[in-house]
DNA sequence: AATGATATTGAACTATAGTTCAGGTTATAT
DNA sequence: ATATAACCTGAACTATAGTTCAATATCATT
């Protein structure tokens, strides 16, 4: 189900091809396919962040002002088109995650990785039902996971070796532990005390 | 959609209605219909326990031994019969708590309550379900959760009351903070050092 | 054993949501 | 301006799961 994501490199190499080298046929989109790709990555991103993964294609498409069809045949299938939208959520994390590694106190980090999953899930139901439970997925973002998992766990490896996070934590508690975030009853103020109570929870007993 | 729970109080009323008296027609169901009903709701129970709140009727029908329409003969829908899973479930639940009351500490309280509901979710994936959501049920589930929700104040009230548990706790956040027990990636092992994160995240901070 | 109320059966109905595709439309190169 | 590949449309198809009901079978009473 790979997509056609292609760029043009270098428009003379296609409209004359030189013998002997190797021509690669590159397609432009079209300038109202650009658009409507664009329209339908936008309605998606609002409709599973506001349904989660049940978002209906259907009302994908009536947001997007395109027809079913158009989805289709940007995006092979329902997964892809999530997963088109939900890798770039899986990469701004981790670029997040990068700059939390470089926090002088290794503490500070789980708070603010926290902090960020907890804005992340009560903002994007999708989010939190993808990082919870462990969904069929494409390779691209299965990688993109595992390349989070092992950011996370510097961050609790850092936080562990000065004896401020408990010892025995791992990367998959941190989904766990937040679940509740995705549920729909929580709500910002809730979700201020939730955090305490994890982040309490976390420290290192005495 | 009342059921037919009618029991005989007395057999000779019903066949000897005395002129005057409003005369009650009270109807006992057949045996094979009583074993039926049984085994369906064994049934039921083990599916959902299984398959959450997505158990499917055929499925239940087939454990069962019975066709899907004597489910529906026997309980209205698919929601009726689910309640009357969990309608039993709840009220063991409310008569645990029960005595969590006479507790002598409060706190073991909250730790005892914090356990019961980890085993139970992590046996029974539709009670995790049902206490989390908030789903539509009818009236006497609704009234026996009301119920559970006073049990479980007077629980936190009573910790909170010797300043073991943090005083901005409210009902709500309990099942919340014990979403993550429903997750499919959960284990026994988990669960043990999940509880140890909450439990020590809900004690009033120093 | 006969009778009739009660209960069971399972194929068919319905609703929902993902997916397809034949035919019409439009942008772009010539 | 024209040709044509690319694109869009939306009605129809498919799959799944809850639900119904007319025909059939069974229990319990006489």
């Amino acid at each position: 189900m790979e997509d056609n994501q292609l760029r043009a490199p270098d428009p003379q190499a296609a409209q004359t091809p030189v013998a002997q080298e190797q021509t690669v046929r590159v397609r432009v989109p079209r300038a109202d396919a650009r658009q409507n790709r664009g329209r339908i990555l936008e309605a998606a991103h609002a409709r599973f962040a506001a349904d989660g993964l049940a978002a209906e294609m259907d009302a994908i498409a009536r947001d997007a002002g395109v027809a079913v069809g158009t989805l289709y045949h940007h995006f092979g299938t329902k997964d892809a088109l999530l997963e088109a939208v939900v890798l770039e959520s899986l990469q701004h994390f981790a670029a997040y995650i990068q700059t939390l590694l470089v926090e002088p106190n290794p503490w500070k980090g789980v708070e603010r990785l926290l902090h960020y999953m907890a804005e992340r899930q009560l903002k994007d139901r999708a989010f939190g039902e993808l990082i919870g439970a462990q969904p069929t997925l494409r390779a691209t973002t299965t990688a993109t996971k595992r390349a989070l998992g092992g950011l996370i766990q510097q961050i609790l490896s850092r936080a562990q070796a000065t004896g401020q996070l408990r010892a025995d934590v791992v990367v998959g508690d941190v989904p766990l532990l937040l679940a509740g975030l995705s549920e729909r009853t929580m709500t910002p103020e809730t979700c201020q005390r939730y955090l305490e109570i994890i982040l309490s929870g976390l420290r290192t007993p005495p």
